[in-house]
DNA sequence: CGGGACTCTGACGGCACGTTCAGGACTTTA
DNA sequence: TAAAGTCCTGAACGTGCCGTCAGAGTCCCG
């Protein structure tokens, strides 16, 4: 306890940051989440942040790291672990969406910065990439189906991009909507995309 | 022509600025569309745009209105044009990407605006209205489909949402894909979402 | 006990942005 | 022609933000 009573701190304090960025990120959007109010809200000074992190920006990657893992935890085993690609749809659609039920905050703050975070001029953001990986991997999945013949002759870049966008737009819909019901949502969407995505009798 | 010259130039001016508004938020981001930076497209100085529009805020605006105004024109004659649900929901996909590819920059700044402007606290931004019309407008689409029997029974607002979120996510694909194609893409939204909407046999 | 490493504060500098304003050029009106 | 009105510039503000830094507090080790 003593010998390592230093990097304790160190990371109980670096834990403690991100998750109060997380708060306040999910609380009041990227635009009012200042270094100020991060900090206020851990009850430190502004100067401390950039002491463990060293800028805002390295902030936000820990604070992106965090939720991906997160996610990717909850969401790849479970897809892999699905017999066959028609399952594995199923799998995908609704371990993401019990994601979005069981970490509420970490997903609304990682849509604030994935979405406002400013990139270079006229390029994508800096994490754009984070939802190109998100939309590859659902691409193997339906070339699985394809492969398989469960699922018909789709353009399979077009798919996977229909259904991220259609998941993408469930946290706005969390904000408007407070008694939404994730599991019946998940139940409408897995049909939706079962009847599009499957081969025509 | 001299008793009209004066207003003639003030909506001249409003005109040409609300353009290079429209250039330089669909070329440069929200983040980088600075009073200044429009004011240098339209070879004028930043405060002339505070003479004509009284803030930026007015000006953001204006854009907004200008650019829905161009939306609802395409996309609304053509979709009461229908004769059926199917062929209205058709026409709404189609009319829709027609509008992103022949209007492609005010799209563009349209998007911006919408996904980057910044609200209250936590509340959500300024023109979420404005996507909350194109979703119950979408809504009644799909009422129709169901009254007439054309379509199944789903839940009209989570599949409102999911058409839009699918459409939604065209316009950041349209930046990473120069060559993509819009017609073909039209044609693929179509078939998925008559496959999901149709009464099943 | 005393030096050194770690942790944090509070204030300051610098920067980018939107807005305002006095003044000038030009046009219309009297 | 003179006065009034229109249109615009360039500089000067005020604001909000991030990053830095000297110094203080705390804990450990010699």
């Amino acid at each position: 306890m003593p010998s390592e009573s230093r990097t304790f701190i160190e990371e109980a304090r670096r834990s403690q940051i991100i998750a109060c960025a997380i708060e306040v990120l999910a609380d009041h959007g990227y635009a009012h989440a200042t270094m100020a109010r991060i900090a206020r809200q851990a009850k430190i000074s502004a100067g401390a942040i950039s002491y463990h992190f060293g800028g805002k920006n390295q902030l936000i990657e820990a604070v992106v790291a965090e939720v991906a893992r997160l996610a990717t935890d909850m969401m790849v085993p479970r897809i892999l672990a699905q017999p066959t690609a028609t399952l594995a749809l199923r799998a995908y659609l609704e371990s993401n969406l019990d994601f979005m039920r069981l970490h509420r905050k970490p997903l609304l703050a990682l849509v604030e910065v994935i979405t406002h975070m400013p990139g270079e001029e006229g390029g994508p953001g800096p994490y754009a990439e984070q939802a190109e990986v998100a939309i590859t991997d659902l691409e193997k999945v339906l070339d699985w189906g394809q492969r398989s013949g469960e699922f018909r002759d789709f353009d399979k870049r077009t798919m996977a991009v229909t259904i991220r966008g259609a998941v993408d737009a469930v946290p706005a819909r969390m904000l408007n909507e407070p008694g939404l019901d994730l599991d019946l949502l998940a139940q409408e969407l897995v049909t939706t995309f079962t009847l599009a995505t499957r081969r025509q009798p």
